[in-house]
DNA sequence: CCTACCGATCGGTAGG
DNA sequence: CCTACCGATCGGTAGG
């Protein structure tokens, strides 16, 4: 609190005037983004797009995430375990939904014959969590570009690195 | 330092004649796992193997170290930036040296025609980042299974998750 | 928004 | 390996 009240130009203890408390702060970051990533779950699980296209869509919200605002990704990323009781509840069952939702989503791409039989489970954290590493790589003076980046991750998320012969 | 000691049934005080101090054990932890990566890039580079048969033996380590040692992986990839120095520079230029090498294999790839033309850095950064999960959800009493797992994520790195029809 | 301050906790040491 | 303890730091409050 020190720091942060060192980087507005105040003393900690005023702070106090803006925000109720540490748990606060952190509360607002998670729940914010966690609204953000399952209002855009409720418009593209019941639509009519094909899973491929949904999981593209879902896919394309998570680095344009990462990519605006990594600080905040990365404080629900790493940080929701701090979250205390019930809010840390909520948020799992948030998080739990959505989760689901995007395995079904894979399921029925795979029942569907057009994703490979994969342990959908496996298949859903691999996917998410090669978009990770924007938290700690990509910043305001990045070496690297949104749209490159988008192009790229989708690309070896839907087929991979080798060039079939 | 206390809950540590409480886990082996001691004081905390009473720690400080096993081990020289908190940083030390981070120190430790993250040049134990940094030899163990940098042998293996140093066996695997300069050998025979294609490109995409060395990255399979790289992405198989990387898989191995989290399924054996979670616990140990998350506090190098997390806790690394707490190192002091001169231990963190060090660090940091084992780090680099991997990475580097690591690009070169992809881009010898893609000048061989065998990887796709994609940026070697965003690919590599998307590679590793999709293991990270790991850390995370796979331990001792796991749902998934070490072969399972290996297999999926090669395949999603090498192919994807799309059906080429 | 600040000064002054609190109780809890942290990594670690002295001395046995 | 423990008791006793230290100085620093933490989130936060009282009172203005």
């Amino acid at each position: 609190m020190r720091d942060l009240a060192n980087q507005v130009g105040m003393e900690a203890a005023s702070l106090y005037n803006h925000i109720r408390s540490k748990q606060q702060i952190l509360n607002d970051i998670c729940f914010s983004l966690a609204n953000t990533y399952t209002e855009k779950m409720n418009k593209v699980y019941p639509g009519d797009l094909s899973p491929i296209d949904k999981i593209k869509s879902l896919v394309s919200l998570h680095i344009q995430v990462h990519a605006m605002s990594s600080p905040i990704a990365a404080v629900m990323n790493d940080e929701w375990r701090y979250l205390t009781e019930p809010n840390k509840t909520e948020f799992v069952a948030m998080r739990d939904v959505y989760d689901q939702r995007f395995i079904d989503i894979i399921q029925k791409g795979i029942d569907e014959g057009d994703i490979k039989k994969l342990n959908p489970r496996i298949a859903y954290f691999t996917l998410l969590s090669s978009i990770r590493w924007l938290q700690h790589w990509f910043h305001a003076n990045s070496e690297f570009d949104v749209d490159d980046i988008k192009r790229t991750i989708t690309e070896m998320i839907l087929t991979g690195i080798v060039v079939i012969k």
